[in-house]
DNA sequence: TGTTCTGATTGATGTAGGTCAACAAGGCTG
DNA sequence: CAGCCTTGTTGACCTACATCAATCAGAACA
């Protein structure tokens, strides 16, 4: 009795806390998705570790060996590589649900830093495991190739947005995309907190930070948002929207 | 005899061509790597057919199923998206040995089109079959995996590139990869023909036309390059090097 | 052999967004 | 509480690239 709650004390003090994606709220979002009642118990055996990470903190380095990717389980994160004239550049948010990490299986050296924005939560799933689980499991295998689509399609998005939109259009096409993320997870899509400062903001689309800031006050003041520091509420979403098939000035 | 002759005979005629990694001078640079013979016999069944494509043809649009990724085998492709506002814009050019299509696994339709920019042929490789074999085939799922996280990385390469380098300093980015990847085939780094026209290379890089032709004028002027149209001689590729390490203007 | 068409180059001018600088609002520390 | 530091906002000005327009070289074609 004792040495069981000796342990059970231990799981939730340690930095690493038992994961268990079968009971998970986030399951329909993250990795399992499609999985049934058996399968996900394997998959369970497979995440083996919730981590903890403060505010600031890193879960991988850029040259850091390449073990495992990450699936966010509470909190927020960026990801960043370091441009050839040593500045860091944002490549990425990843909020609950959202996994990251695939960068590294390349060359099994991770090249982007990722960091929480917000105290956090990830749980770790060694990729050598779980290429061998996915050869068990057809459909954790389609969907893990499906995850990693989604990467090479979300940034090729990222791509067409940075080479067509103007200042004001990446502004408003990065809170739509913020909203429906939000949504997706039950949270407001009209209604949130920015994790991220201005700085990585602007970093993320391609701006400087004075830019960014002018694109949120001209927003503002054509009624299509509130700003408030890092609290935005969307007024007129169809109108965001909108913007984002604008005739883009300099197609 | 006459039969096998007539088999011989379809076999080089018809769009499908037998294809053979086994066989091919390109399985190093290709979804082959790292397979032993007995592997690569298993992925011969697996290849089913090369496909001959015509300048201007393409070997999928956008909104078509997802069915198979493809290997360039001979020849010269590029993938477009389109804006929102219904332009087309270039995400990548395909060379001997590259691997396009991964776009389509995420929702199973692709969402670009894929092109040849001169005749070409590609070998075809069903997806569901490459996901059973790899399934028997641990390296070859490994390198699968490998292949679309290189992906990744090569299209936030592409992130950076567009957020951070000045208009000149892109078209030197883009030459010298070209240059590399003509030299990783055994081809000349320094003189090359250009592909694309000029109007496909602003569309990829995210400039205008006139940027791109005045940013190859500059590069000629300052003895970095000869160009004539699509002919393109790198005569200082320490310089050009050195142009992408620069303190990036508007940093 | 001229005619037209397409793709590329070059020049002149306009503008979106970068740069520099001032300032304001919190949050921390002594 | 003052003083400081970080983060964001706003204004004035500047520059890299877009835009508009003219010209040219080949290729396609009659």
């Amino acid at each position: 009795m004792r040495e069981n709650n000796e342990n059970l004390e231990i799981t939730f003090t340690n930095a690493g806390l038992q994961a268990a994606c079968s009971q998970c709220n986030l399951r329909e979002l993250c990795l399992p998705l499609g999985l049934s009642e058996g399968e996900l118990s394997h998959v369970d055996t497979l995440i083996g570790k919730r981590h903890k990470v403060a505010r600031g903190e890193s879960i991988f380095r850029i040259g850091d060996h390449f073990g495992a990717i990450y699936a966010v389980k509470t909190g927020f994160f960026k990801t960043e590589m370091l441009t050839e004239d040593g500045h860091h550049q944002v490549t990425g948010f990843q909020m609950a649900g959202e996994i990251f990490g695939m960068d590294g299986i390349s060359t099994e050296v991770h090249n982007c830093d990722a960091i929480a924005l917000e105290d956090s939560e990830v749980c770790l799933m060694p990729f050598g495991e779980l290429e061998a689980l996915s050869m068990q499991i057809p459909s954790l295998q389609r969907h893990l190739h499906k995850i990693m689509s989604r990467e090479i399609v979300r940034d090729q998005g990222m791509m067409m947005l940075l080479s067509t939109m103007r200042a004001e259009t990446r502004v408003a096409a990065f809170l739509m995309n913020l909203s429906q993320r939000f949504a997706a997870r039950g949270y407001s899509p009209v209604e949130f907190h920015l994790r991220m400062s201005r700085e990585e903001i602007s970093s993320y689309l391609g701006l400087k930070i004075e830019t960014v800031s002018r694109a949120f006050s001209h927003l503002r003041d054509a009624s299509l948002l509130e700003v408030d520091k890092k609290h935005i509420r969307l007024l007129d979403i169809p109108a965001l929207k909108a913007l984002l098939n604008t005739p883009a000035c300099h197609s």
